[in-house]
Formats: structure tokens, C-alpha cells, sequence
DNA sequence: CTGGATCCCTCACGATACTG
DNA sequence: CAGTATCGTGAGGGATCCAG
């Protein structure tokens, strides 16, 4: 791969596109990013990636030093992928991208899913630290079966993927989830119109939606 | 491409990496980042880009609204290529890329080239706001037979191909600018073994290399 | 000269079947 | 579960040709 696709530049912005550049390795990245995962994780994560593909990714950004195999504990064993140090450091710019790419995700296609991963990052690069400043909210977000949780605390995010027993809000949300971080759709319309479900105070959702921004 | 080459999910960095993720999009933003070029400048600043793959990419940009073409104006004539805002909104994750790779450039391969362009970027991206608050420092920068110039000033900084001819500093160097930017090779190290030559005051090159870091 | 269009060839990717 | 094997397709690489 460094010989052979590579774009004959000596720039750092060029090296990143020929290491992780090619198809389907920043989506491994992203779902890498989230948390680490079995080959079979990542697969249900990314729906459409031939198994070649996956693997010969893997390989590649194992050796590029991006990716590490590790081994599961008992039970299950097998291996699982997780991003180095160095593949971490690709946060900054998934996040940039996916800022950038949220603007321009309009409607839904009729063929698009909707993964947890996806959302666990896409409330990531969207929140606003500094709206967050001194505010803190912990959130459990059920989108369709998808379920994640989001603890906002002294202007920093974490989300991942699963359930928060004691959040201060529950929201189940749905299509109306893109327009209200766009700020086209108010918190008062989709409670109105039952887009939005919330359990919790009763502002809960204009807090929610002060956090985030597409 | 929209549905051809689609990801399959409903996702901000999916969208973005449908939009630019194919072989040579970003490449092509990063060059018009730097300003409007025509089609031949593009050639020029992308050795090995086949034609039809850019006319390919300046189309699918120019649809999906990430670029526009624009009349010249006489002489010359004809049109050039330019940015849209949206486009021009990719500059964040560029950079953020940008530094990405830069991490991982080593030592320049046989085949790579340095073009004007890439060093623009490399400058705008590695720049650090907060070690130039209050600092004031213009520079030319000569690479081989490349110029640049950039004018850092309250925390901001304009970098751009050619010269400047009032510029504090004169710097002229080359496979030296990496490991100086990333903290390898210390100024005065390059000065005395004449990796780096410099027109202006003593200190200039200690002031010029705290004001980028890879 | 700029700004492409067209051709052919190769290989990466996509889809699916199959195996340790 | 975690891949490998196989094969067809189409995007990309490279050269050449054409129009304004």
C-alpha cells in the first residue's frame, strides 16, 4: 500500500490519507473509537463490508501501527481490535468530518441504518464544551431498540453505548433527533408531535439540545 | 455515487467520507484551499492525478456544492476552480488530518515530492494560536525553488505561496523543516550545520519554530 | 496553450461461498 | 467466531487524442 496508492507527496496531510484513506478504514476507525471490538462487532457495526475487506483493513492499519489485536478473557477468548495511542489520536479529525458531514445528512435514505456507534460518536463531535460549562446532565438516549448514555460534566462528554440506570433524563427520540441538534425542529414541537419522549424535568430537553450542535 | 459507493448509514461521517472520502477529493480541497486554481494548476499540484479522475472529482464536487467553477478574467481567460463555503468548511478537518500525518511523515521517500501548496497547509495546520498570542512575525520561506510566506498576528496566522518582499524574516531551508517543526533538530542545530539559512534577526528561527509543532 | 474526452489495462473493491 | 478463497465488476492509472 505505501508504494502502491500512494500520492508521491511528502506532506503530512497526504500520509494520513494514504494510511487511512482508503475505503471503509476511517468507519473502522470510528466504531474503533467507541470502544474495542471482535471482528464479528465490527461487521454488525458496518453493515456491507466484505469480510476481505475487514480483514485486509485490519491488517493494514495493524501494521501501520493505528490498530493492536488483543486478547479476550475467558470466557469468549478470541481477539479483539482496539486503536493504538496513535489511532486514537485520529479523533480530532473523525469528529471534524463528522461535524462537516452532519450538516449535509438532510433526510434519511430509505437504505440507511442507524448503528450505536454511530450516535455514541455523533453526539461526541457535536457537543459544545463550552455551552457546557459548569452544567451537568446525565442522559440516556433510546433511539428505536438503539440504546446509549451520555454524562455531561464540567464541560466535558463522555458517551458510549448501553443503558444509564440512574440518568437524570431518559430520551426516546427517532428521525426528529438530526433536526432538533440543527436547530430546525424546537423541543417544544417534537414533545408536541411525540417525536421526542421525555422522562425527566421538564426543561430537560432544551438543556439537552443547548449541548450539542450540527 | 450517491448510492453506488454509499456507506449504508445514516451518519454525519459517513455522509462526509461519501461526499470526499473517494482517491484524490481531499487532495483536490486542500489545494483549493489554498486558493482558486485552474485545472492545469491542479495537475500540477497533484503529480500522477489522471485526468479523468480530477475532471471526475471537480464534477461530483461542483454537484454535491463543494466546489464551483468560475470565469477568469482576461487575459488568459477560461474558468478556474474554487471552494464554496461549504467546501471551504473542510479546512478544520484537513488540518486535523494534517497534523495527524505529519506525526508520521519520517524521513521523505525517493518518489516524494513538495509542492507550495502542502507546505501552506502544513504551516496553517501545525500553527499554534496560543504560543502566538501577542507575537507578531512575518516570514518568507524558501524551499528549494518553492516560496511561501506567512504573516502571524494576534494569534491568527495567513500563509500563502510566493514571496514576501518586507518580510522580518528570511528562512531558506528544506529536509530540515520537519524535524525543526517536531522538535528533532533544534535551531540552533540547523543554522550551524547549514540545513537552515536565515535572513533576519538572531532569534528569529527560535521565535518561528515555537509558533509551529507537529 | 488550456481543459478536458477517450481508450485500454490493472487492481482494489464487492459479493458470496466456504473453512479452521 | 474469525477469517480465507474465489470471482466478477468498476474505479483508478496512464497514455493519447481532440476542441476552443
Amino acid at each position: 500500500m505505501v508504494s502502491k496508492r500512494a500520492y508521491g507527496q511528502y506532506c503530512g496531510f497526504a500520509r494520513a490519507l494514504e494510511l487511512v484513506g482508503e475505503r471503509w478504514a476511517l468507519m473502522i476507525v470510528r466504531d474503533l473509537l467507541v470502544g474495542p471490538k471482535r471482528f464479528s462487532d465490527l461487521q454488525r457495526g458496518l453493515p456491507g463490508i466484505p469480510t476481505n475487506v475487514l480483514t485486509a483493513r485490519l491488517k493494514e492499519m495493524e501494521q501501520t501501527g493505528i490498530v493492536e489485536r488483543v486478547a479476550q478473557p475467558r470466557p469468549a477468548g478470541g481477539v479483539a481490535y482496539q486503536l493504538t495511542p496513535g489511532g486514537t489520536d485520529l479523533e480530532a479529525a473523525v469528529h471534524a468530518l463528522g461535524r462537516w458531514g452532519a450538516k449535509r445528512l438532510g433526510d434519511p435514505r430509505a437504505d440507511e441504518r442507524v448503528t450505536v456507534d454511530s450516535l455514541v460518536i455523533a453526539l461526541r463531535s457535536t457537543f459544545q464544551p463550552k455551552a457546557a460549562k459548569g452544567k451537568h446532565l446525565s442522559i440516556e438516549m433510546r433511539f428505536g431498540p438503539i440504546v446509549l448514555h451520555a454524562i455531561v460534566k464540567n464541560g466535558t462528554i463522555e458517551a458510549a453505548p448501553g443503558p444509564l440506570p440512574d440518568a437524570d433524563v431518559v430520551l426516546q427520540t427517532g428521525p426528529a433527533f438530526r433536526p432538533l441538534l440543527a436547530r430546525e425542529m424546537t423541543p417544544r414541537e417534537a414533545l408536541k408531535n411525540g417525536t421526542a419522549i421525555l422522562r425527566g424535568p421538564k426543561n430537560a430537553l432544551d438543556q439537552f439540545v443547548e449541548l450539542f450542535r450540527i
